[in-house]
DNA sequence: CAATAACTTGAGGGAACCCTCAACTTCTAT
DNA sequence: ATAGAAGTTGAGGGTTCCCTCAAGTTATTG
């Protein structure tokens, strides 16, 4: 209102800043380890700040998962690219296993699928580049005869989500169940295995509706 | 106190009866709309009873509960039998869809297998007759040389999991989605698909502590 | 070292759900 | 008919988490 001549915002101050980072590094902690649905208050204590600082800097658990997602969505996509330099068929499967065993240590990244995101510029992009990775494990897989032809990347959403469930239910009694899971789902992968499937696949639009990455498109009622 | 030297307890009141069945039937219509998670007024709305006659009937949640699910496993048994007189494989098919169509039409259903059941005789009973039935189809199928031979029947948990979490991220976009991933899962599970698997299968203990039908065996702290 | 804008604090009000219990109503047996 | 046991009721206290905002504190700037 008053002197809002200066070129861009001013500068936060340097406490504001500090508990900003403070706030960020605890909710990157406790977001992996107890999921995204932790009460504000654990983080706020966390981080060694009142829950108003809190609620100063990030006015709602969105603008917490916000901070917290695209680390996590980075290391997917480097996943990938490691993927991409091995053997098709070993690159597909190492990727699959990799998926979850990030979310089997990562209560915060299973939370995520599970979760309307904000619709973000940032997102969006990290989708389109994950997107094309994945189309890519897929496709040299399939050119090679390895996977079978009828496989797309929407498919690759149904091995998260039914492992997700998988690794929640037996984390307590046997972490490693998930494995034996994934290992005859990916026996179902092979083209070898292929029967004929009745049942269309999904196609994006239906994707990007039912859960991951962005809500309905372009926000609902928010 | 003062007469308590009749043979057995005394009947209940005619109303009492009533409101019982009243409450039984909301039960069943409320879980199976909306989850075991609904609020509990919901259900005596639904009764027309108040909340205080609920709690008077059924103390805890878990007692609705225990109302709830006794016909949902004998459905599941009779499927079972259904399934055994099919040939193997086409049994086997048939009864993990069937499975799957019921948890995709009732929430209560899918709810039940992630959450922990109190440890009743007639639960364990109906455990057993599952498991025994559920046994003889795998059994079948593979003695047929149609399902892979390393399948045992606690693997059929996940196959329940894995759906159940399919048909709820779906359910609102695309209800029949779970079918494809079905296909692949048991594309996978066919003998001719079979490559060793190195993880374990769970055993029946594990799968008991994990999550459906029976809590820790012994029940532990309720 | 003010003066002031920026930031922090935590008590407290709100919502959703749980569960209880003292006062009331209804059934049933005599 | 009536006494008393059996059953019902719903307001209200408890819990957990959400979020706000008036009062207090701290950094920054001249």
């Amino acid at each position: 209102m008053s002197t809002d001549a200066t070129p861009k915002a001013r500068a936060k101050r340097r406490d504001a800043q500090r508990n900003r980072e403070k706030l960020i590094d605890a909710t990157m902690d406790v977001f992996t380890e107890r999921g995204l649905d932790v009460p504000l208050e654990e983080i706020a204590r966390r981080a060694g700040v009142s829950i108003g600082t809190l609620y100063n800097h990030f006015p709602s658990r969105d603008d917490l998962i916000a901070a917290f997602y695209p680390a996590k969505f980075a290391a997917q996509i480097e996943d990938a690219d490691r993927a991409l330099e091995c053997a098709p068929w070993e690159g597909f499967v190492w990727y699959l296993a990799r998926l979850c065993e990030r979310q089997a240590c990562d209560r915060g990244l299973s939370d995520l699928l599970s979760r309307r995101l904000p619709d973000t510029p940032e997102l969006r992009q990290a989708c389109a580049q994950s997107y094309e990775r994945t189309s890519r494990i897929i496709a040299r897989a399939q050119q090679d005869g390895s996977l079978r032809a009828d496989f797309t990347p929407q498919d690759l959403t149904f091995v998260i989500w039914s492992s997700i469930s998988i690794i929640k239910a037996t984390a307590a009694v046997a972490p490693d169940a998930w494995r034996r899971h994934l290992a005859f789902l990916l026996d179902g992968c092979r083209a070898t295995a292929a029967h004929p499937i009745a049942t269309p696949s999904l196609d994006m639009e239906q994707v990007l509706k039912t859960m991951p990455t962005l809500g309905t498109a372009t926000a609902q009622h928010e």
